[in-house]
DNA sequence: CACTTGACCTGTCCGC
DNA sequence: TGCGGACAGGTCAAGT
């Protein structure tokens, strides 16, 4: 599910929300995808929030970090409390937490409570010391960010030199190759850079691999900027669904009319990921 | 070594 | 209405 756009929506909700909060219980109901203690999070203070690809940290204040990892069917939703005038906060203003899927709930300070909600258990969450981040073993592996300078076309097109044998598809969900793009924004970044997904990397020119850099950039800052994709799971921190799919160019728009020529959007599985095009606007040379 | 497939899980949707 | 199969935003291990 949540791809780079989805995970930054999620970041920005949640530090509006529980940050200087002292965690006063963590209750983890499915022990398979939380590693680490999470007794060492009790009375700690939520200090700032990261994110990395399309994995979501949070800093706590005895040096510790958070790493959560949504994978397809991640859910981070906040719940606050309503206010009662002169009275104690007491009654949840969402009342449909906690779910079938809910696999941890974090519980502040404040009462508020954090759910992490997973219907395929793909997800994580990882308790990880701050001075170890930087050897972790997942974190180390991921390429640029695609919205800071690290991401240039240089930097883009040395990663995809190892790739050149794959499709273009392929190789840009390779996180070793640009952080944080999935499905959904691979296919957008294509259909705006005119590159059919099933190209070979081998055959792509420098303006090609340049626009296409250019694209991936734009499609993630629109997908911020729609609060996110929500096809099935997807909503933000405040439990509210994302709607960039509804200016998307092609993703889930099979047999409806490209926005830009009226051909039919084609459905085809690259590299065993469904993917979506305009055979029109993305021939293959 | 590089690319493809299956596995991890659960739920939904579609065709019969 | 029920049942089986395909499929879903991600990543890793095993297989070719």
């Amino acid at each position: 599910m949540p791809e780079l756009p989805e995970v930054e929506t999620i970041r920005l909700g949640l530090e509006s929300k529980i940050k200087g909060l002292k965690i006063t219980d963590v209750q983890v109901l499915e022990p398979k995808i939380f590693y680490g203690d999470c007794i060492q999070l009790i009375g700690q203070t939520v200090e700032n929030f990261w994110r990395r690809g399309k994995v979501l940290g949070i800093n706590l204040s005895n040096n510790l970090s958070l790493m959560v990892h949504l994978k397809m069917s991640g859910q981070l939703i906040w719940v606050g409390k309503e206010k009662v005038l002169g009275g104690h906060p007491t009654k949840d203003i969402n009342s449909k937490m906690p779910v079938k899927s809910t696999r941890v709930i974090f519980t502040f300070s404040d009462r508020s409570k954090l759910y992490f909600n997973d219907q395929r258990k793909f997800g994580w969450i990882k308790v990880v010391e701050n001075s170890k981040l930087k050897v972790d073993i997942f974190l180390q592996k991921l390429g640029p960010e695609p919205l800071t300078d690290e991401f240039t076309i240089e930097a883009f097109r040395q990663n995809l030199l190892k790739h050149s044998k794959s499709s273009i598809k392929s190789a840009i969900l390779d996180q070793t190759v640009v952080a944080g793009v999935g499905n959904i924004y691979a296919s957008e970044a294509l259909f705006l850079a005119k590159i059919h997904p099933e190209e070979m990397v081998k055959n792509l020119t420098d303006q090609e691999i340049s626009n296409l850099h250019h694209s991936m950039i734009q499609s993630l800052q629109t997908g911020i900027k729609k609060g996110g994709s929500s096809k099935t799971h997807y909503v933000n921190a405040a439990g509210e669904r994302g709607y960039f799919l509804e200016v998307a160019y092609v993703y889930d728009r099979e047999n409806q009319p490209c926005k830009n020529c009226q051909a039919p959007i084609l459905k085809i599985i690259v590299g065993g990921r469904g993917s979506y095009f305009c055979p029109n606007c993305q021939s293959k040379d």
